[in-house]
RNA sequence: CCCCCCGUAGCUCAACCGGACAGAGCGACGGACUUCUAAUCCGUAGGCUGGAGGUUCGAGUCCUCCCGGGGGGACCA
């Protein structure tokens, strides 16, 4: 299915709306955006719509005459079956129960692709994030980061988005200059020499593990060397701190389609690197002043009220400006339609001007998302895990990893909207029982389903389609309303950039296939028919989990 | 001083960008296993949605102010 239920469900409303007006029963009124909701309580049916409440003022007539002059013009065709008119003025929609059974082989046939849609078609999005300095492992909060980017991209492609996921490799500029000297005197130590680090250099224990690799690999090579640090040195420990980010990454599940090396915006014959094109088209365009010595963006016509440093009176460009010829990259030289950046909260400085820099350099601002995510709290039962950078107690997101493992990590990362705080309970997490960790609780329920096949097997039974009829218990008829509601709801998260919802359908959907489970036998060798319809079911139920854990990013076993 | 996010059940959080009776999980209490995985299920209790105004048919959601928590406001990233 290319298409959610719901579009089909709006598309016969806004024909009987237009129908409304042509044949006088309504007064012409201008286009309004149509919006179909699922309503709270199941009495009010599968879908319902406001329209008439909303319509009701401008037409000059009661809410109520309003929706049965809709309603009674709605066509009562596949997906539908009744068409009702509830108090205030809601026009309230029932599905055809056997047009949902029979839904349920298309939910098998579609597999873990289930939930697919073509609604972003033809619009390339890129979705970058991670992003952090290749200075130092990745910690707990850069996971969070990892973890929405990472499902948020799922959630496009699932919605028909052309998406690319990228890492940008800040791998130029003061910090990686101190990195390399850092580990040039962490080298140096290997040998025995007693070298100070460098003013504010890299405390961590890594670097000296970085060190001694480097001295493995490459003995006393640059121990003389006269640069601070040696070219090649500096670029090898990037490389395998890079190296290491990008295994720390798998070991969550996260891949990037595409790693953008900052250094690379500075590539090329002078006058020809995305920088210097980026920086000509902010002169072309009057947005670059120069004051006390440094070139500034002057942003003031875009809205912004400060300008900003792009070249401080040292010469040397500023992270912003390398921001502002990576946004010109992304959007003028690669072409994409819609960028995400996925940002930590305390970047949120940083949103408005680089919104401002690519509409000056010729692009369009609105065009840049920024995704910006609330800090992570751990906290193992009741007490709380200091992560101080200060103390070193610093948690990493691979000692994340071991200790709750990938799934757990992801799931819990997921279950809370970007913009709130979260609290991650790594008693919890690492916990394999259902009642603590609500990814064990979805996995075991696919597994439940692997399960009930298997025995079905066992027993010469297998899935039919012939008696679909049969499947009218109230939890058969919710579990199916729960399956058929995923392609609805990879709209809704892939146009309000919100994966965390996923966690939630997971959840629901666990629950209803257990629940049906729980009260009803599938496997009944003296009844093949029911047994048969129950099994598709079940078959459809599997492919809905599958679907959401791939989503999410966690496993679907088949056994536990 | 200014800007951003948050404040919902004892705890952690949802609530389809204004809808119908604010929902889950955990925790608490009470039930259900000779049958497909009880790693489960059912039931009960638990709320003036931080506070005060406002907007309208209708507000947890939007506007104003206040309180509380977090994050920003550099020629740092």
């Amino acid at each position: 299915m290319a298409r959610a239920t719901r579009d089909l469900v709006g598309e016969l409303v806004r024909n009987a709306l237009e129908l409304a007006q042509a044949d006088g029963a309504l007064p012409p009124i201008p286009p309004i955006e149509l919006r179909i909701e699922r309503p709270k309580e199941r009495e009010h049916g599968d879908y319902s719509c406001n329209v008439a409440l909303r319509l009701a003022s401008a037409v000059r007539r009661p809410p109520m005459d309003v929706a049965s002059a809709i309603s009674e013009r709605i066509m009562c065709t596949e997906p539908i079956a009744t068409v009702d008119v509830a108090r205030p003025g809601f026009i309230n929609i029932r599905l055809d129960e056997e047009w949902q059974r029979g839904q349920l082989l298309s939910v098998i046939d579609a597999g873990e692709a289930w939930g697919r849609i073509d609604l972003g078609v033809g619009h390339r999005v890129q979705v970058e994030f991670v992003s952090a300095n290749p200075t130092g492992p990745l910690q707990v909060g850069n996971g969070r980061g990892a973890v929405l980017g990472d499902a948020l991209a799922s959630v496009l492609d699932a919605a028909g988005f052309e998406v690319e996921r990228e890492y940008y490799v800040n791998d130029a500029g003061a910090q990686i200059r101190l990195f390399g000297r850092t580990l040039f005197t962490r080298y140096q130590q290997q040998f025995g020499r007693e070298v100070p680090l460098p003013d504010g250099g890299y405390q961590g224990a890594y670097m000296i593990d970085l060190a001694a690799q480097i001295k493995d690999e490459a003995g006393e090579r640059w121990l003389n060397s006269a640069d601070d640090p040696p070219e090649e040195l500096a670029e090898r420990g990037l490389q395998l701190m890079v190296d290491q980010i990008r295994d720390d990454l798998g070991l969550l599940r996260v891949e990037f389609d595409h790693w953008k090396r900052e250094s690379a915006l500075y590539d090329g014959a002078s006058g020809s690197s995305t920088y210097d094109v980026a920086m000509g088209r902010l002169r072309d365009g009057s947005y670059v002043i120069e004051k006390e010595g440094a070139v500034w963006f002057r942003s003031d016509d875009l809205g912004e009220d400060k300008d900003n440093v792009l070249i401080r009176s040292s010469g040397e460009p500023t992270y912003f400006a390398s921001d502002v010829a990576y946004h010109y990259d992304k959007f003028l030289s690669r072409g994409f339609d819609t960028v995400i950046d996925v940002w930590g909260a305390d970047h949120q400085g940083h949103v408005a001007r680089t919104k401002a820099a690519v509409t000056a350099v010729g692009g369009d601002g609105d065009a840049l998302e920024v995704l910006l995510y609330q800090l992570v709290h751990l906290r193992r039962g009741d007490e709380r895990v200091r992560m101080s950078k200060r103390t070193g107690e610093i948690v990493t997101l691979r000692e994340l990893i071991e200790e709750v493992g990938a799934d757990a990590a992801r799931f819990f990362m997921l279950q809370r909207s970007a913009d709130a705080q979260m609290d991650f309970d790594l008693a919890a997490a690492a916990s394999a029982d259902p009642r603590q960790n609500p990814a064990s609780y979805v996995k075991y329920a696919h597994a439940r389903c692997a399960s009930v096949m298997r025995n079905a097997a066992e027993a010469g039974l297998s899935a039919s389609s012939d008696h679909l009829q049969l499947l009218v218990e109230e939890q058969e008829t919710v579990l199916i309303g729960e399956i058929l509601r995923l392609p609805e709801l990879v709209a809704d998260m892939a146009t309000r950039r919100e994966p965390h919802h996923l966690t939630y359908y997971a959840q629901g959907l666990a629950q209803a296939f257990t629940q049906f489970y729980d009260a009803h036998r599938i496997v009944v060798p003296d009844d093949p028919e029911r047994s048969g319809a129950r099994l598709t079911l079940t078959l459809a139920s599997q492919a809905a989990l599958a679907a959401s854990l791939r989503l999410i990013g966690v496993d679907a076993p088949d056994e536990m």
